[in-house]
DNA sequence: AGAGTCTTCCAAAGCGCTTTGGCCTTTTTG
DNA sequence: CAAAAAGGCCAAAGCGCTTTGGAAGACTCT
């Protein structure tokens, strides 16, 4: 059932249905109803491709993916997309996954906004000066960045969260405890959040006077082995820190086998704090030793890029507000006063 | 620039030059080159909405992705998501993503189908007799069950592993090894991939004379806290197992925080065998007992689901062949001799 | 009553591609 | 050497929708 065909039984034009279907004043609104009764009662749906070469929309938001045989894909993804998908879904939205080679993202992208396959785009994972960021920014479709990227000189919509904050605030509860060498082990620090908790570590400390050793600071991809190799360096080496800020659950899982196998403990020896997106199947709660965190559900931005893309598809949003979400700071047992 | 406008500058029509970069017998090798070569020198790219709309052909593949508030998207997910976006790249493929209320998957599926917004689509953790494979199967689209189903009177293509061998080796190993008391933790039950990794135990078990005891065996959401919960109601109760049977590395971490947490020791008190699906991120031999597993990437999955679909789009693959992959063993220092 | 305004609808022109059916030339064939 | 076949190209008809530019009739206003 078509268009045409619609238009035919009711005895009209097929300008006449269209407008009434799309919401258009110009059709009387007994009309309307007529048609719209007929097109339900005939199930008639019109069809997105026709739709989209007429007026070059698709209903749908993009993603560029980067892969290759050596790129993991996040495991945030999918807490992430578990709130985009759940927001999506409530108003037809589908999403597309363009992969793309992760040394050339460029092309992708280009191809996906000249093809005008999505009418939408985010962009995760950021970093200072992020050539994407600039480069959708120039091609001009409508995106969202999910963090920050920074040292540009043009305005842009994003939703973040509290990095620096959070691990201030972290750090500042450690040093309140009596804590003075702390480390943190962080994610990839070409990344602006990984370049935000760092800094708010190091503001946290100077506040206090202190210093965040350079040996103390690692950035590692975040698996739980590289938790566990970068806590054995710590505390392996002299001076070793008595309290450790960590980027994610997983290296934190690293963590604690690695205190673990060094005949320490949390926190008698070492205290541990670390930043917890959210996971339905790792809770910090449930850590050996219930593990303090910097808590902010990705899902939940998930959903809000979801949101934040849609009202700007439908012209609902405007400008380059960028939004920051504060991060709960949750004191469990990992952390105690320093030994000593 | 579009085809009217290359095809003017060539002096040709647009059907030539349309056949002409098509690769269509009917034109001369000389013409087809200029055109070829004008096409590169312009940067010449069919618009895919007009070509979606005069062949119905999109050069996507969908997925339909459960959702709802209280939904978690697997984190297995991720994994075979990197190894399907890895080859689609390689063939340009996009992967297009379709939230569906997780109890009203039909609805998105006839829609995507009767739109024709992707060529093939794929399913995943099909239960036996799932709708969706019955669905998709009478809809006619081109598609991929990764994993099984079963109690068709049809016949369809899926790429699944032995999980049934799998766990048939794992226990046999254990039974070989003097235990005489299995438990398994197991994954939803009502999904294939967990009634045949059960089905396997119980083989191996029946083999040997023994019988694996309906207390020993649960059915739970993959998580952590659920695999702690299920190995401490095991281990408390009386004739409690002596070795473990457990369907993820993520369960597996609650089962060993359990252990320790009761005062008893991997492998000394209790044998495990995880499977492990190939996380990057989490890793069977970095376990505080490096643990056995029976392994099996699902990132290979991933990538090969995306070459069976591509080859069904393009007409190179036909026919309902399905294929099971084999599972390695890998044993590791967590399974030892029964104890006693 | 004639001129202007709405209101309500329509015919037709796109959107950019593929594909059908046919028309000229050339080449092959009996 | 005429007839048939093949080769190479084109005009035009879709694909199914949106949107432009009217047009006809009803209504208001002076």
């Amino acid at each position: 059932m078509n268009l045409k065909q619609l238009a035919h039984m009711l005895a009209l034009s097929q300008t006449t249905v269209s407008r009434a279907l799309n919401g258009y004043p110009e059709v009387n609104e007994e009309t309307r109803r007529r048609v719209m009764d007929a097109a339900k009662r005939h199930g008639y749906r019109p069809n997105p491709s026709a739709r989209r070469l007429a007026t070059g929309k698709t209903g749908m938001i993009g993603y560029v993916l980067p892969t290759g045989a050596s790129v993991d894909i996040d495991p945030h993804f999918v807490e992430f997309l578990s709130g985009l998908g759940d927001y999506a879904r409530s108003h037809e939205l589908d999403l597309v996954l363009s992969p793309a080679d992760a040394d050339d993202q460029e092309t992708t992208y280009r191809r996906i906004v000249a093809n005008r396959q999505v009418d939408a785009v985010y962009i995760s994972s950021p970093r200072p000066a992020d050539r994407r960021v600039a480069l959708v920014n120039t091609l001009g479709i409508p995106f969202i960045v999910h963090g920050r990227s920074e040292g540009f000189d043009f305005d842009y919509a994003f939703t973040d969260i509290d990095n620096e904050g959070a691990f201030r605030e972290a750090a500042r509860l450690l040093i309140q405890l009596g804590h003075r060498r702390l480390a943190l082990i962080n994610g990839d620090n070409r990344e602006t959040f990984a370049i935000h908790r760092e800094r708010g570590v190091r503001r946290a400390l100077a506040a206090s006077g202190l210093e965040l050793d350079e040996r103390h600071v690692c950035s590692v991809v975040m698996t739980e082995e590289n938790g566990y190799r970068a806590t054995r360096r710590l505390l392996e080496e002299g001076d070793a820190p008595t309290a450790i800020a960590c980027s994610s659950l997983i290296m934190a899982l690293g963590v604690v086998r690695a205190v673990r196998d060094l005949g320490l403990s949390i926190p008698g020896d070492v205290s541990l704090i670390a930043h917890d997106d959210v996971f339905p199947w790792l809770r910090p709660e449930n850590f050996s030793v219930p593990l303090s965190t910097t808590r902010s559900s990705i899902r939940l931005a998930g959903a809000r890029v979801a949101e934040r893309l849609a009202a700007r598809i439908s012209g609902l949003e405007e400008g380059a507000r960028g939004e920051v979400w504060p991060v709960d700071l949750v004191v469990r047992g990992s952390v105690a006063g320093a030994p000593g």
